[in-house]
DNA sequence: AGTTATTGGTGGTCTGACCACTATTGAATC
DNA sequence: GATTCAATAGTGGTCAGACCACCAATAACT
């Protein structure tokens, strides 16, 4: 009676790559053999092969370019979080949700940014409120997007984008006027305490009213 | 001359597929459409659908029975984190980022929680500290979870699982054993301006060293 | 009524064909 | 000899069709 339940083609492909990376001790950057070598090498179909590797492709694990070849790549999370979230959100009617936890991303963000905010990112950020004067939506969008640039956590910002899109498709928010100068009064200042309580607002243990504006549809 | 970028197949089937889920109001448990009708009303090859769903397969968002169907599945990180972390291992680029940003969710949670732990809770969470005293990751996880379903708010929750199980993967860390205590004297004492120093830890600047412990592998 | 055989639908896999893209090769040109 | 450009070989991208294995509902039989 043998415990090894039957994998599936593609499964085993996935294995297999993984020895033959093991084995080749590849690192990112490298090249994985052709789809039509592995299918030959591992006696599987090529559809299965490819079943293998889009699947990794999905992930991250792997990249691939039309007409090269396929590469293992640096790794990263971002396109995992990215679409889980996505089903995630899809899943549930959290949406309510959103707008709150999207609010305590960009708030972190304008904490965490402090620390390397130069003078001449304030000219940069005026500017941005300059430009987008006329449209809130691309100002707070503009705005917050170079934050989170200077918060150098590529995972945060990723996570704020994913949210920032869906939060459009449901209910569109932004700042009152007043905020974002007054954000970049305290950086000016180098004044980090007031920044936790400007996101937080005047009426505390209120969520959402006070310093939003929702424009809900 | 349009920019959008050509996609492949199987990644617009997974678009549709998405968007399907969306309009149906498709959860955890229903069917998908069989590959061949997909196929069909997608206008693509079977196998193109096949790569998608392999690939959704993979991550653990859908489920697949032979001689059955394809099920949306409750997300579950199962195979995932045990694939990946075999290839993340090398590759500890991300590893910051998502340690960093586990925690500024942790430490919101421990602050939006705040207005809702009453004294069953803190009784409650010092319970869940004891029960798990001997292992630290699984009474850091306990911890947690327990504030997070306090905060009513599902979608922080489900990310920060999402990143908990991810981290495991990579990077194992837990507060040090004083950290949960004092939070739970804070909340007893309604001493909500602490929390916030709490996670900061006493070396201003530095963001994980000090208050953390760091078992990576 | 209960059991069994049939059948239709599903995923699992492979093959072969064709297209599109890329990089290399090699010939023609300067 | 160096440069340019066209042919070519190798690669991924996609599709269609053919089987097989599996499952469940149905029909036929006892």
């Amino acid at each position: 009676m043998s415990f090894s339940i039957k994998q599936k083609v593609y499964q085993e492909v996935i294995k297999e790559l993984q020895r033959y990376i093991e084995r080749n001790n590849l690192n990112p950057g490298d090249k994985l053999p052709s789809e039509r070598e592995l299918s030959e090498r591992l006696n599987a179909g090529r559809s299965s092969v490819r079943e293998a590797l889009r699947a990794l492709e999905l992930i991250g694990l792997v990249e691939t370019r039309h007409g090269e070849g396929t590469y293992l790549r640096e790794y990263r999370s971002f396109q995992t979080v990215e679409l889980l979230s996505s089903f995630i959100l899809r899943q549930d009617n959290m949406k309510d949700d959103l707008t709150f936890t999207k609010k305590i991303l960009e708030k972190e963000a304008a904490k965490l940014a402090f620390a390397r905010i130069s003078v001449s990112d304030i000219q940069e950020l005026k500017a941005i409120l300059d430009v987008n004067s006329s449209n809130p939506l691309t100002k707070h969008r503009a705005f917050f997007k170079y934050l989170f640039e200077k918060t150098e956590n590529l995972l945060l910002m990723k996570i704020w984008s994913l949210m920032d899109e869906f939060s459009h498709a449901v209910c569109v928010y932004h700042f009152e006027e007043s905020f974002y100068n007054t954000l970049l009064k305290h950086y000016s200042e180098r004044d980090y305490e007031s920044i936790d309580p400007l996101f937080s607002g005047p009426s505390e243990g209120e969520q959402l009213r006070g310093i939003f504006s929702l424009d809900c549809f």
